[in-house]
DNA sequence: CTGTTAGCGCCTTCAG
DNA sequence: CTGAAGGCGCTAACAG
């Protein structure tokens, strides 16, 4: 059985011509290379010409077929984003406003998912570029460091939620330090003086840098931070879980927790509930990221902010600039935690 | 400032030449046309020709490319995916089924955002079409019948979520009535009596077909469904916790709630919780959708799940048989409903 | 069965 | 400043 359907459908569907480079080159009464020209700007035009153009463009209606363009060995108006593990809530909520912001830019956003895994985000990478996408926004991942820097060299390229060193102008991260300072503070201001950390993977630089700021805000407080008060999670809810079952059962003593992320402060919570121990009362709770399931946990939880509204914009309007060829408008960009009060008590 | 860099900087970065269709006939010592052929199978060739044809595109890791293929009006390479809401959970989830699914297909997948708005879906499969996918994927949503089952019959396409009359055959959807009829079942099998529902958007169909079934199930056990007992939510979480305010404040008595959505019901649960009324031991709660957190609230809730991995896989291999021109292979599909059993008690 | 040829729509030298 | 012409890689007739 033959299957040739797949172009003889096409060719029958595009039965309805679109308007072409040339329909406005003859309504114009220019050349098509003056089209080009107006079109891409890449060339001085007699103002005459220019107008005629694009009033033709306005009116016809006129859309580059993307093909065209990609094959003339120019740009394909696509924008690649690598993110990590789709469905993963914060990444998602970046994910839109990224998307959000790409939107209604003459831009399409193909995206590729690198399951936090090297080779697989490397393959992704690959294919996002096979596409000669003309920028790529990096959320996230775990890719070597040397493949990116040469490829942010050669194309426009930005980080989100990453600090590469040298390349911090296109990086849009988050000060983790400081959240986890501000986390811990607010618990110590609430009078708490034994306070537990589960941290996320303990590779993982946000997880390190939260950990620091916690440890330092102790410090300032002239506590010194008990190596037996950190437990290490995997920012999943289960390790959540797992983590708080393990401070339990070692038999240590504090009065609050705070988690590295809300996923593992619902398991944490949940490892309370299992053993009757209430919350806040007995222990407080403070998460990160204000997930927004945050606000209906019981207790309503009190997070810290992860803007991700601000991040994605951020982020569009950077690949945005760079693709328009403003290069290094981008200045290095840090943006602030808010800590979300809860409408739960918090001890004491 | 002259800005055609974009184009120059692309020139410059593909200076290693890919190798294309010609490299490989060169190699094989065929034409370009036999190539092509055996690469599309698009027509028959001799099995020496073939198996050379082969062997070079295996030794020189030849990728087509994807604007070439384009521009000669036959295959982009691409689906398209319309969604509605990224980072609405379920959807979320779904989507990351679909794409999981399309990796490793040769395709690509490039994603559009609805909105759950009409005018917004039409623009965004609009551009999907105007970048010439081969195929689409719409995900819920609430454009104009019409307009689908236009394209429908034009080009490979498969609805999720949603029933098209006469494309049965392309619709992946769960039978909703069922699934309310199940949650209801399930409350009375635990001696409820009277059950009050928080329905989503009334004009929703899922909505519609949920509700349908709760009350069926009341009736076949000889109780007549009070209209009190109902009220209408938004699918979203405050929705939730205003639908829950509503029942206790019109005085209705009940001893549980079927919500129809989990986020609804996390709602609820924080409207019940605010009030110092005790879930399950006052009021039992069961969701619909099986979110992530579900596991995770207090007490963990009971509700009912969407086979959302089986959905996507169901949904791409649906397209990929329609793009390999397998045409109508697909059956009317029909996914049951899970009931998660809970850690938590139920009432009675 | 196979090679040759003419575009697809657009960008970009290259002469005016 | 502007038009003409070549070519990007691939497919689809068209003749063998």
């Amino acid at each position: 059985m033959k299957t040739l359907s797949q172009y003889t459908i096409k060719r029958i569907m595009s039965e309805t011509k679109r308007v072409t480079i040339q329909d406005i080159a003859k309504r114009a009464d220019v050349s098509i290379s003056t089209v080009s020209r107006v079109l891409n700007n890449s060339a001085a035009v007699g103002e005459a010409h220019r107008q005629a153009v694009e009033e033709a463009v306005a009116a016809l209606d006129y859309r580059p077929n993307i093909f065209a363009k990609g094959l003339a060995g120019g740009v394909s108006m696509t924008i690649g984003i690598l993110t990590q593990n789709i469905s993963s809530p914060l990444y998602d909520a970046i994910l839109y406003h990224v998307l959000q912001g790409i939107r209604d830019s003459g831009y399409s956003a193909i995206i590729a998912d690198g399951q936090w895994h090297p080779d697989e985000s490397r393959q992704s990478l690959q294919s996002l570029l096979e596409r000669q996408v003309d920028g790529v926004i990096i959320i996230g991942g775990n890719n070597e460091e040397a493949h990116l820097i040469e490829l942010a060299g050669a194309m426009p390229m930005v980080f989100v939620g990453r600090h590469i060193e040298g390349y911090e102008h296109l990086c849009i991260c988050i000060d983790e330090y400081t959240g986890g300072y501000m986390a811990t503070q607010h618990l110590l201001d609430r009078g708490h003086r034994q306070i537990a950390h589960i941290m996320g993977i303990a590779t993982h630089p946000d997880a390190i840098a939260r950990r620091h700021g916690y440890e330092c805000a102790l410090r300032d407080a002239s506590i010194e931070p008990q190596a037996a008060w950190v437990v290490e999670g995997q920012f999943t809810q289960s390790s959540g879980v797992l983590a708080m079952e393990m401070l339990l059962t070692q038999g240590q003593t504090f009065s609050a927790v705070f988690a590295a992320n809300d996923q593992m402060a619902y398991g944490a919570r949940l490892a309370l509930f299992r053993r009757h121990i209430r919350v806040p009362d007995d222990i407080s709770i403070i998460g990160y990221d204000d997930q927004p399931h945050s606000g209906f946990t019981i207790p309503p939880l009190t997070t810290m902010r992860q803007p991700t509204d601000v991040i994605g914009r951020t982020a569009t309007a950077a690949i945005l600039d760079l693709l328009k060829g403003n290069p290094v408008a981008t200045k290095p960009l840090t943006v602030d935690l808010i800590v979300r009060e809860s409408v739960g008590r918090i001890y004491r």
